[in-house]
DNA sequence: ATGGCGGACATCGTCCGA
């Protein structure tokens, strides 16, 4: 099987390049980042019109999450139990043997700030929902978009970047704290192309000059690794028209 | 040092993202 996760930066914009895509790619389960949609304008009736079937929690103009799957989902968990948030960051579902958990990670805005010290307490909080979800739910896959380029490689100008939000050594501490409860980083399983990213900024041409950094990921169980066959990023949705800023992350699984 | 691009909005300038 396989699974995915792309930040689509509205998913009112994007709904067609979602559906291309899928037609291209047909995954299992595609997790989706910042529909900024609520949940009444949630476009359902064209996905399932393409074969897929969706959960979903939204805001307006913010935030919003989304899994959508071949299969029905169930045990559907909206945010995390133990954070209580405004913020629909978290969708998470079962899909016969597997548990999905799609997460939007907040961005932090700038070291120091609220929103940085909201997105380290955030992320705190997830990782201690998902060290007693990994009991419940040994086949543990956490995608989406982190909002954090986990080491120097994952950063087009590390020098440049050092320091900044989405690089700082807080956040880092913070996703090497997912991994420490048994997670593992699906992209890295495997050998990669060097300067492999899959967020490019819309401004001074960062996508043709390659200049990005990598803060989407699939996170998956040690049996989930075990299992794992390839990890890749599809950079094609970027060269497209009115792209989203982030490309899909998809890992294919022997199961 | 600033703004740059793109999306959304009790829109037409401003906030936010990364």
């Amino acid at each position: 099987m396989k699974i995915a996760t792309w930040n689509v930066n509205s998913l009112k914009v994007r709904l067609l390049q979602v559906l291309q895509w899928l037609k291209d790619n047909p995954v299992d389960i595609l997790c989706l980042q910042e529909t900024k949609l609520t949940d009444e304008k949630f476009p359902l009736t064209e996905i399932e019109a393409a074969g897929y079937q969706a959960v979903f929690t939204g805001q307006k103009t913010y935030n919003g999450v989304a899994i959508l799957a071949k299969e029905t989902a169930s045990d559907i968990v909206r945010n995390n139990p133990l954070f209580p948030d405004e913020q629909q960051r978290i969708v998470a579902a079962t899909f016969g043997k597997i548990r999905i958990v799609c997460a939007y990670v907040p961005n932090g805005q700038s070291v120091g700030s609220d929103k940085y010290r909201y997105k380290i307490e955030w992320l705190r909080a997830l990782r201690n929902w998902l060290e007693e979800e990994k009991k419940k739910y040994p086949y543990l896959a956490l995608l989406g978009d982190y909002n954090i380029a986990p080491e120097d490689r994952d950063v087009y100008d590390p020098v440049a970047w050092a320091g900044n939000v989405l690089v700082s050594e807080l956040e880092r501490v913070a996703f090497r704290a997912l991994l420490d409860i048994g997670l593992v980083d699906a992209f890295r399983l495997f050998e990669q192309p060097e300067k492999s990213y899959s967020w490019w900024d819309y401004r001074q041409l960062a996508f043709p000059r390659n200049r990005g950094l990598r803060l989407d990921h699939i996170l998956l169980s040690g049996k989930l690794a075990f299992l794992c066959s390839a990890c890749t990023i599809d950079r094609q949705p970027r060269k497209w028209k009115q792209p989203s800023d982030h490309t899909p992350v998809i890992a294919e699984l022997d199961l």
